[in-house]
DNA sequence: GACAATTAGATTGTGTACAATTAAATCAAC
DNA sequence: GTTGATTTAATTGTACACAATCTAATTGTC
């Protein structure tokens, strides 16, 4: 055991777990997201909306690390759902203003039982939750915010 | 502070930063992959056919965490690029058996640079990798292999 | 051995992701 | 103040990712 390709096995990979961890949690929002028709996406983009009531799609991608060629289908997807509103800045015209709508505060409060039962699908402690979360934003840390 | 729409901030999620984190890194392999024609998909499902030689798309989906609507046209795609040979089983007509040409071989080599050269952009120590590692591997282990 | 149930892949449709390019607005230098 | 550079979104093209459906092959039951 151990020749010169131990490194390509897939076992050995970091990026693996991480990717493919990812892609199984976020099928798991499916159940809890279809009820108020979002996908996880729209989900954390209306996630940023709600907490910031008003934003522009540059400041939205760097939260996210989503680029203008993701955000503003979603964007245009979710102004159509009614729950945003979108409108170019008076100050300046580049800047296009992502607004939560009163659709969209009302879904927050169906949407705020969301967390708590996607928490119980995750199997750890709640010190290795936080173990966990603090190593991927040491992760992130190193990259910068945007592209 | 603290009211209670707090679980309903992205800094509060754990599923948000390794959403983000997972399309960092596989961002980050690119000017790796680009110059071996290969994407990440792609790059992971050779990873496994070079460790197995041979394998059916079923248990590389189990493995991969994929389905046949991902992996069928991945894998049409390496046959393509000659990487790979696809056959059915003699055995039993549904499987399709996945094999390694020489080609896919020879790419090996070419390869087995890029897990070292990856693992210099996430700046943890061995350690904390480690616990990353094993973070992961225990939420995936949770869930059903497959779908 | 016929037939229902299961299994493996393929196909279709929707929704991301991102690189690269484009277009419009603003800024910076002079 | 005009022109060149920069910034912001939008667009285009490629490649996943997955749910749902379909088809063909196999298995299990009697």
């Amino acid at each position: 055991m151990g020749d010169k390709y131990d490194c390509l096995k897939i076992s050995n990979q970091l990026c693996f777990p991480l990717y493919a961890c990812s892609k199984e949690i976020v099928k798991r929002y499916k159940p809890y997201l279809d009820p108020i028709d979002l996908t996880y996406t729209q989900y954390i983009t209306m996630m940023v909306v709600w907490e910031e009531k008003e934003i522009t799609v540059k400041a939205l991608g760097d939260k996210l690390y989503l680029d203008s060629g993701t955000l503003t289908p979603v964007l245009k997807k979710l102004e159509q759902k009614g729950y945003v509103k979108r409108s170019r800045s008076k100050d300046d015209e580049r800047n296009l203003i992502i607004t939560l709508t009163d659709e969209g505060l009302e879904l927050k409060k169906q949407a705020c039982e969301i967390p708590a039962k996607m928490g119980q699908c995750v199997k750890l402690s709640p010190g290795e939750t936080e173990q966990l979360y603090s190593l991927l934003y040491k992760i992130l840390g190193c990259f910068p915010e945007e592209n």
